[in-house]
DNA sequence: AAATAGTTGACTAATTTACTTGGTCATGTA
DNA sequence: TACATGACCAAGTAAATTAGTCAACTATTT
């Protein structure tokens, strides 16, 4: 369980796509603008999210992505795991191979933090995100500004300082 | 609060100046052969923990460096705040300012996670990781070691896989 | 046919990490 | 007092990762 921008992106975006639910197949385009994130970065994060089957997609105008089952059953650790493809294998995933092939003196520390961290991930799911008033304030917000919005992209550059913060 | 291999190190050198205590100052350079970190790096994060009171040095022959407090009084949070200086005001820290100066839609959410794995982090001493038995074990390993490490270091090249498994 | 939108792959700039090199300064010991 | 030890410091660098861009292609609707 790696925690970066690249995976609070792929929660973000799908966030959107939930809240965006029932209006049929949303494009990236959509979530791009309303999120900040590039439109291509998208792309590569959705192909991943493709491939575990945590969204679908229809080609074609009118076409877009939606969720792949309902919200109640997608959970933060699944879109973020997706994403991040924790193949590395160098780095012990399971294995007590830290130091020379053998466990290192905080092995054991930094397993329990990140079977934590993937535990409380893992009870939240986008419905529960959804309905959260912070999270519906914000897309309120969103949703609205649409036209706005556009103006101030043309003025300023996209700012690349859309993080989140962990 | 990130977490990289960066505050890994520092933690398990922490931890390995608290095994060692009592046996006077402990050089950088026993701990980087015990623990398989390189001696300049280690400088670099020793100076931050120095500037944080959280280690004191001895310079010259017989010198080295040793815990500042009682390693009950020193915790996990405090040695990774230490060295991964997290001054990058970029990302939001506490302003709500993730996307276009505003809220992001998951803000909320890595904010409460990031509090969590804090308080889980300044909760755990020295102390208390010296007590594990896991840590002990590991610990005994490396001391009793010493020689055919050397060894193993003059055929083998210090491998670049000596990294934490979050 | 044309427009829309997903799909794929390769390539790049910026940043961070994990070092290395090459010194200086303080201090105990011979 | 020379000298070895080990902390301290500054700069540079190689590898990895992040966060993208760009260009082409495929499928689908109008």
């Amino acid at each position: 369980m790696k925690l970066t921008t690249k995976g609070r992106y792929a929660v973000t975006a799908m966030l959107d796509l939930a809240l965006h639910q029932g209006q049929g197949p949303i494009t990236l385009s959509d979530i791009a603008q309303r999120q900040g994130i590039s439109l291509s970065y998208l792309e590569q994060l959705f192909a991943r999210l493709r491939k575990e089957s945590l969204v679908s997609s229809v080609r074609g105008p009118g076409g877009g992505y939606s969720l792949a089952r309902d919200p109640g059953e997608i959970f933060v650790a699944q879109v973020i795991t997706a994403v991040d493809e924790n193949v590395d294998t160098t780095r012990c995933g399971g294995a007590h191979n830290c130091q020379n092939n053998q466990r290192c003196l905080t092995h054991d520390l930094w397993r329990d933090l990140s079977a934590r961290i993937h535990d409380y991930l893992n009870r939240i799911s986008l419905e529960e995100l959804m309905s959260r008033r912070g999270v519906q304030e914000v897309a309120e917000r969103q949703d609205g500004a649409h036209d706005r919005h556009a103006e101030i992209d043309l003025e300023l550059p996209v700012a690349r300082t859309s993080q989140a913060c962990l």
